[in-house]
DNA sequence: TGAATTTTGTAGTGATCGTTAGATATATTG
DNA sequence: CAATATATCTAACGATCACTACAAAATTCA
């Protein structure tokens, strides 16, 4: 499961063959299928592995104490060096394990889990910025977060440099910062 | 070659069959083939094709008179009208056109291409912020800039919604120019 | 220990991948 | 018009895809 996260994680969804999966955990297909039901099904129980340790690591930034004129740059500079921690596991399992699929399903499936990391990212800018106070505000400042995750994941999976990285997310923060709304003093 | 691009835009190198860009094209394989080489070949037609047209848009964004520090932000809107423009040719086919495919010879080509267009952003950020006056500077802002067109392409590929992605391109250009250096006045 | 059950490995399923050999039709040339 | 050269087709190549039928081995029960 483990080594089965790992390939995944290197080269997406498509790209690692039941065959590969086989020969790098040691277990034999039919085996992965009595377990896990299909490549899907082995793929998706991977995923719950990762997002019970890098998305909490995600989870716990966005429940930080503060304002989100610093919460949402102190999680960028956690995506960045979760996404650069490994080189042979570079970026966001969720955001680009399955780019490109040619697996509708599994494509749904991930499409739902980034729903719902949006979701959480709006519902933390929804405390700081209510609609009735800040109409659309919480919603644009939610969708140049995940613009900026999503950068920073695909930087990191083409080969950008983990000091670059951070680097990058620290700028990317500070222009977050200056792009939220002015509060009264 | 129309039909070629916009299937390998929409759904990725890999997913796109040479069985099914014989049926698009009303080509043979055969006919393909003698006048492409190889699969990848046609795709690099393709990407050249694309780097003519969407590429130049780019480069006249870049080109544009005035400092960086708006300069860039142009870029950012530019980019993000191109990247959702048509629905059915979502994101940039250079930087997300070959993402987790399994061909290294492909990934390396467009890793060149990557490569080339960062050069062209530092160049154009040289100009304002030279080496000797603002050490490191140019390199930290192409790798944010490039970060965030990173990831208008992916969001754009996420389904984002054209004016959310522009919204938040604009976000993201004032963020870019607050994180340029203070000039002399 | 002997029978029933579960697990695991061997081997192969049909389908699709990129690619091409060989035949058929079209166009060009003498 | 006949002969040669050039496309373009049909059909299939070997390889790999996700997946599984079936048999051998290990384990669990009585």
């Amino acid at each position: 499961m483990e080594t089965a996260l790992a390939l995944f994680h290197e080269r997406g969804y498509d790209a690692v063959g039941v065959a590969e999966l086989s020969q790098a955990t040691g277990v034999k297909p039919p085996s992965l299928y009595a377990a896990f039901g299909s490549k899907q099904g082995l793929f998706e129980r991977a995923v719950a592995l990762y997002r019970g340790r890098e998305g909490a690591v995600i989870q716990e930034a966005l429940a930080e104490e503060g304002p989100v004129d610093d919460v949402i740059p102190g999680l960028f500079i956690r995506a960045a060096e979760a996404y650069s921690a490994d080189p042979r596991r570079p970026g966001c399992l969720i955001l680009d394990g399955a780019r490109n699929s040619a697996d509708t399903a599994v494509c749904d499936f991930m499409a739902e889990l980034k729903a719902a990391s949006r979701q959480g990212i709006l519902d933390r800018l929804r405390l700081d910025f209510p609609e009735a106070d800040y109409p659309e505000a919480a919603g644009r400042l939610a969708d140049l977060a995940g613009v900026i995750l999503a950068g920073l994941s695909a930087a990191a999976r083409d080969g950008l440099p983990r000091e670059a990285l951070i680097e990058a997310a620290t700028l990317a923060g500070s222009g977050f910062r200056a792009a939220c709304p002015q509060r009264p003093a």
